[in-house]
DNA sequence: TGCAATTAGTTTCCACGGAAACTAAAATGC
DNA sequence: GCATTTTAGTTTCCGTGGAAACTAATTGCA
């Protein structure tokens, strides 16, 4: 006897599985990339962002990076370990970390940055450069209204 | 004296970089709908394969998850544990079995299915049913393309 | 001043997934 | 028919990130 099955919407329905599909094969192509340049794909943000910011607080990298400050700390660490960046504490308050890119971490970037070009292309290039801006902003749109959502949650 | 830098491209121009952060905040909140009822979003990925398929090998499950045979492996033990799918070995080749969701596993889908739409719709919601049928087409063009691609790869 | 509350960041513990080595069974080929 | 190769799946090791407990410094306030 076959079991009863109330019909579900189907998987495949939802934005948010292929989002997550096609990310984590995207990701996970350039994670090989990176990796043999000894970072992760959340070392090469932080790093391009600092690149961009010169310098930054972790606590700024946390909104950049989108993740918890446990693991912005952990990838200061892993950078600082490498010789990609510096810590210095600040002078007012000696709670607050500043993080610098060393001049290793300068010379690194534009090689980094150089293979996300190359991945972004191998799964994207085939896209019309007006669909690729389109898709960008829909993105872009999604966080700012998550943004908002999350405020009165948290 | 400030450290040279050679302008690079800009980490927000990648769609690879916005859909991973996009996709890491949607599934992290899925995440923690669907961790409420013991899975994770991958074991729901399983189950809700297995709804439809009623059945089907580990090796079709790895193609549908687009995981490595090691991380089905582990996902349907972990369903196992959990009393939501059974394994069976195949009569004619021993080493090939055959897994089937069971009653407890079918009468989870569907509550994990309502969650599955309730968060999509948290962030999906404010699109237009158009844009949101074209971003997964596209998203399903990504993938068909990059498997003509990986073929000769492999 | 002095003590509670807040803030910045670190550390510990845990779950998850990839890579690769490994086991076992089946197919191939001589 | 026996050895080699291929195929299916499991296990081990490791890196990563979240949650939450923790440390240390600062702010608030009575």
């Amino acid at each position: 006897m076959k079991t009863h099955r109330p019909p579900v919407s189907e998987l495949d329905a939802h934005l948010g599985f292929w989002l997550r599909y096609v990310s984590n094969h995207v990701s996970g192509s350039f994670r090989k990339l990176v990796e043999a340049q000894g970072v992760s794909v959340s070392d090469w943000v932080a790093l391009r962002q600092l690149y961009n910011a010169g310098a930054a607080a972790p606590g700024e990298l946390m909104t950049a990076l989108g993740m918890t400050k446990g693991a912005v700390s952990k990838i200061i660490t892993r950078l600082q370990a490498r010789g990609l960046v510096e810590r210095t504490t600040a002078a007012g308050d000696r709670r607050a970390s500043t993080i610098l890119l060393t001049s290793a971490g300068s010379r690194l970037v534009p090689v980094l940055a150089a293979l996300a070009d190359q991945n972004d292309a191998a799964y994207f290039g085939h896209l019309s450069t007006s669909l690729r801006t389109d898709l960008i902003a829909t993105m872009q749109q999604i966080v700012h209204m998550q943004q908002l959502k999350e405020i009165p949650v948290e």
